[in-house]
DNA sequence: TGAGGAATTTTTGTATACCTTTTTTCGAGA
DNA sequence: TCTCGAAAAAAGGTATACAAAAATTCCTCA
């Protein structure tokens, strides 16, 4: 899974859309840090980079723009959205109410099959994590991650509360990084919150649930002291 | 419904540009009524009728689309959402949940101007309720209930929660009459519970403001009988 | 040398043309 | 007459052309 040459930053499905491409690549480039706050995203360079024309970046502008990740205002440049850390609180905020609410619906609704899909994922983090070290382990943790509570988020059974969280509260990781504790620190704690939530949704409890989930989004509550480890290499 | 050129829907502001027009254009009829669930939206047919070319028209249908307003799919005529009863106590719900939270951090945040404004709201709805009967008075009830509930979502201070509550929660109110009780027994509890709301602002009481939001919300939540006194003239 | 401002360039907004896919039409064969 | 399927029509997806606005350049004048 880890090829080199995938020009369309995600999904390789049969025949993706020219706004796809470029949403996918555009969303990739901002949450991966490849483009920062502030930076400048201009039509005929992106459709230039991406090898589309500029109507499909412009419809893959407007969805990030709707998202929260790029701003963009009649006639100006669009801007990769700045997140400070009243934003970053902000988000993780929302998240603990949705999240917490999904949770709990999905422990009166998630099938068996879910169950085990969670648990193999969780096993999966920890497994990574023990034998590369956090360093290696980021981007294969973030989509593992991802993927845990998008499947809680699935078996909610709220559409429209799945869709909130996955378009609505999202936060690069290079600004979550540099608000939150050292990646090591926060890393531990999540095995064993993901592993309580896990038990939680086994014994069906909606409260326990919810209070798991809860406790565990309001531990990487953004603060203002932020990670002191890790500071991004490049100047 | 009233007067019959209005070429550009909502507002009229000095230069609109021409997504916008067409945006609200589009959302009028669909929040109106004037198209139903199921009905075809052809970009062409809209074009011609908004007078602008399609491609203003794409950008509107997908922001109606990520809205939850309009059903789009590759290569497939977008339609109007269906909502079902589901579909109805899922937006309340979520609604209850989330303008809960934002009642409760306006009372802690809002100001004196935006009391008063909710109060003059309030006590306008009410004078057009006694003057009109619930016949009347229902377009205008709907514009003075909306501000009222934007300016308390306003006063939260979280603009990814205003805008979640502003755009992905939105029932057509056509589709809300038909799940809902009869207007007249419904409208008259809303104004008590409006003003109650108000009260509990106006103490500056988080609790008490989340508690009367959320008991207004509940009270409205969709119910399989729906209404028994208003059904739709057409066939 | 620096500030203001007009001309130029760049960039975004909209319209149109063209291509691909879907939908419909309509005719052949059972 | 019904069904299947190919041809035609219609509709959406993308590229390009042109218009409007903003950003930049560069000249003028103090």
């Amino acid at each position: 899974m880890t090829n080199e040459t995938t020009r369309d930053g995600a999904k390789d499905a049969a025949t993706q859309s020219a706004v796809e491409t470029a949403y996918h690549h555009i969303r990739h480039l901002i949450l991966t840090g490849e483009m920062r706050s502030g930076d400048k995203l201009l039509e005929n360079q992106l459709a230039a980079a991406i090898g589309v024309s500029r109507t499909p970046i412009r419809e893959a502008l407007n969805r990030l723009n709707a998202e929260g990740l790029v701003v963009l205002e009649r006639y100006r440049r669009g801007i990769v959205a700045d997140f400070s850390l009243d934003d970053a609180v902000e988000i993780f905020r929302l998240r603990a109410i949705l999240e917490g609410h999904a949770t709990s619906r999905a422990a009166s609704r998630i099938s068996e099959a879910d169950l085990q899909r969670l648990q193999d994922l969780e096993r999966l983090m920890e497994t990574q994590f023990e034998e590369l070290g956090w360093n290696e382990h980021l981007e294969g943790f973030d989509k593992l991650n991802a993927e845990f509570h998008a499947v809680i988020a699935a078996a909610a059974e709220s559409p429209r509360l799945e869709k909130i969280l996955a378009s609505s509260l999202e936060l690069p990781a290079s600004i979550f990084n540099r608000y939150s504790e050292p990646v090591e620190v926060r890393t531990r704690r999540t095995h064993a919150q993901h592993r309580e939530i896990l038990s939680a949704l086994k014994a069906r409890n909606p409260e326990w649930a919810q209070a798991a989930m809860n406790a565990h989004l309001f531990s990487l509550l953004p603060t203002a002291s932020g990670s002191l480890a890790h500071e991004d290499g490049a100047k």
